[in-house]
DNA sequence: GTTCCTGCAAAAGCTTTGCAGAAGA
DNA sequence: TCTTCTGCAAAGCTTTTGCAGGAAC
């Protein structure tokens, strides 16, 4: 999704654009970097120092209902979030921790046990280690 | 994986099977129903009723570092345990809040993007309606 | 003027940690 | 005896809730 677009996305669902909701959005489609809510936080405080973390939560909740953002629980202890682009799957290396997007056609695999299941959601989740940390370890 | 077989790989990874520890693993092969800490807890506390939750806790992390049990991370607000089999997606209904398995293929799709990465771990995460949930709802 | 949004403080949950006593090897 | 396991209590985190003031329409 691009940023432009963001605007009149919201509008159609009527969800104001207050300035705090503007920098959140602004934040999760320039750093597609699947951010937790703690980074969301710290990151727009620099802008916005009275922003209070349960206006990042109010506002993600926001944002996840009306599905232009999604929640990425890769990890049990901590939640992430992305910005809503086509349909990927995410590997977490379990050494450096970077999330990495891949892509995958969510319609090609054959699964067997879902009759007449109405799928409205669809996460692939990786884990393992990432070719940097796999060279690094290859060294030592 | 069977029940009979459990003992043994305990043995093989260096698990002692204290009486707590055989009941939680008892659960988790009856009742393959993707039980969260505390179903755990409130079932298993019915025969032991001294059974402290960091108990449960503990033998989990140990449980899943050895590789005999699984995290089910569908929701952001719950971890739920899962006693490894082979490998299967999890469906979860939004309505009824059941998980279902299902087969999956995991070597069939394609995916790109992922070269020189060493994949340990592919979890599959639906969600949406299940049958019987959505049956109902058309009779409304 | 009414509705919605923000942000503080407090509460609520879930999970981890420290530790002493008990159990097991 | 030495190590490991259990379970209580406390601490640590993340997330939610209640509420009063402020902003937007």
């Amino acid at each position: 999704m691009r940023f432009e677009n963001l605007e009149k996305e919201l509008k159609n669902r009527n969800i104001n654009l207050s300035y705090q909701r503007l920098k959140i959005l602004e934040y999760l489609a320039h750093n597609q970097c699947h951010p937790t809510v703690d980074q969301i936080f710290i990151n727009i405080q620099k802008s916005i120092t009275t922003l209070s973390k349960t206006t990042v939560y109010n506002t993600l909740k926001k944002l996840v209902e009306e599905g232009l953002v999604r929640v990425i629980n890769i990890e049990d202890n901590e939640t992430r979030y992305d910005i809503v682009t086509e349909d990927h799957g995410h590997f977490k290396c379990e050494n450096c921790k970077t999330i990495f997007d891949f892509n995958v056609n969510l319609d090609s695999f054959s699964i067997n046990g879902l009759d007449n299941f109405r799928i409205l959601d669809k996460n692939i989740y990786f884990k393992g280690i990432c070719p940097e940390c796999a060279q690094v370890n290859e060294k030592n």
